[in-house]
DNA sequence: AATCAACTTGGACTGAATCCAATGCGGGGG
DNA sequence: CCCCCGCATTGGATTCAGTCCAAGTTGATT
């Protein structure tokens, strides 16, 4: 443990939202100002193979960070800006994946993307 | 309709797999050697905006396109090779996303993405 | 045959992420 | 207490996917 991945870990423990990396980094500056982003990126790949942050790639630009990966969650778009926020549908998708339809896989997780607009960018 | 836009999708068309935007390219050049990337790119965001291609980003590679647009669908993707395979859950996600987890957003869509191991890579 | 718009080309450019060789740092053994 | 070794960090170069743009073609219309 170092004051890099300290830095790191306390960025996204600070703010409950999805940062992408160069989003993290920049914040990690502020606090210790000599990181570098190849550490950022180094810790982060790190949290996530701990289990401790989840990777969303929404959108086809840069992944986001979610430090949230302790509660079972999906994700709900907007469209427009890219907003984020985290959802809890009921119900297990999972179980909505018959056996015949998992053609031999060991099928361990499943990610819902929700997609729409949010009330500001429909108001605009 | 020129003689690019008929071989990307003729491309997309022959072979039933999610295909990235270079492998488009790489296999619309056998058919028309002169196509270049930049074509291959327009035509396969039209063909998207019209409805008739699926833009999939399961992960954080390349963009794959889906041509089987019509009937909806989701995907089951191998965690080791990246394998992509059509799936159709029972169950309707839209519905299990109750109107207090809406935050106000207009959902029109939803994307599931389950991830397992396919049985090529767990038997090696 | 002339015109003009739409399409195509290829090369430069961007953004995100990864790689790598060199440096720095900290903790354990002497 | 100091030295040494291994791991972490650095930052610059590189890759990879995708976009942009100015110039060149093509083809439809008249």
């Amino acid at each position: 443990m170092t004051a890099q991945r300290r830095v790191v870990a306390e960025v996204l423990d600070g703010e409950h939202v999805h940062l992408t990396a160069d989003e993290v980094h920049s914040r990690a500056v502020t606090k210790l100002p000599e990181i570098s982003r190849a550490t950022v990126y180094n810790t982060l790949g790190e949290l996530v193979s701990l289990g401790e942050v989840l990777e969303v790639a929404t959108d086809k630009r840069a992944k986001r960070y979610d430090p949230n990966a302790h509660r079972p969650h999906h994700h709900l778009v907007c469209a427009r800006c890219g907003a984020i926020r985290d959802v809890h549908p009921t119900g297990d998708p999972l179980a909505d994946l018959p056996a015949s339809e998992r053609f031999g896989f060991t099928v361990s997780d499943v990610e819902v993307t929700y997609r729409g607009v949010c009330p500001n960018c429909a108001a605009a």
